[in-house]
DNA sequence: TATAAATAGGATAAGTTTATCCGAATTAAA
DNA sequence: TTTAATTCGGATAAACTTATCCTATTTATA
């Protein structure tokens, strides 16, 4: 569904959001052992989501990753999994053809559409601070 | 979503199918064109979809692909993408958890439940008959 | 039985994603 | 101003997926 990268995206982010409500930056290195992920590798991703905007980062001593607290709940898994994979889970054909929309839809295309937009709008109505607080209440893991 | 090679392996059975209702055996090359594929990539896919049963090959002079005509409408998407891909879009985390249940679930599990319900539902319920009546009818289309 | 037309399958190459390593740039604090 | 703790970013390697090529095997027909 989800490229590795995104997938540690995703739990990186959610992870930063916790500390962020704490007012605590993190560094790579913690949020890789946090969510059992290659250290180096995730710090290329959250890279990515710096400069997709995503998400902050303060270099330097002291410095790390946090996302701003009152956007926490703005931020929602559709922008994470956009910055990091593309629209292609969007727009891409569940074929792979190059042109498929209504007026020349490949065989699957309609029974497609339904599984894509419910995937859509959950993706867009997810936020960040809804997983965190699974996360903080015990009710949800990011490893093991 | 796929993998390339399920995409063709799909399309490929979709074209077979025609073609085994009018008797007709087809090979790799032949279905490479129609479905704009790499031929001898598409030939592996295939000698897999075999080794899996889901179609059948008949080797030497005016062998091919087929599927046997009674079939068809049993053939349904769910064992085609099982085949090539396995279940990890049915039993996979979405977000890579090694062990991911209700009782550990990872942060968008019972999110993803539903997304990965309807797809599985779309896959098992989508056959091969319906898909290449689609195609027969001109209403939709395997390449472009 | 010889031939030609097929699939089967191994070896290998090319491309993409995932992962590691290291040095450069930045910055807070001593 | 020096130091130490950081992120940034380029180079490279490892692993996986996609793709190609060649030979062996099978089989209907002449």
């Amino acid at each position: 569904m989800f490229s590795k990268a995104c997938e540690y995206g995703i739990k990186a982010c959610i992870f930063i959001a916790i500390n962020s409500y704490e007012g605590k930056r993190v560094s790579p290195k913690e949020i890789a052992e946090e969510i059992n992920s290659p250290h180096a590798f995730t710090a290329k991703i959250l890279q990515a989501l710096v400069r997709q905007r995503v998400i902050d980062s303060v270099k330097g001593a002291y410095g790390g990753f946090e996302v701003s607290k009152n956007e926490i709940q703005h931020i929602k898994l559709a922008q994470i999994v956009k910055a990091i994979d593309g629209d292609r889970i969007y727009n891409g054909c569940g074929l792979g053809l190059e042109k498929c929309d209504e007026k020349h839809p490949c065989p699957v295309h309609d029974k497609f559409k339904g599984v894509r937009d419910e995937l859509k709008q959950m993706l867009e109505n997810t936020s960040l601070e809804e997983l965190a607080l699974n996360i903080k209440s015990g009710s949800a893991f990011l490893k093991l």
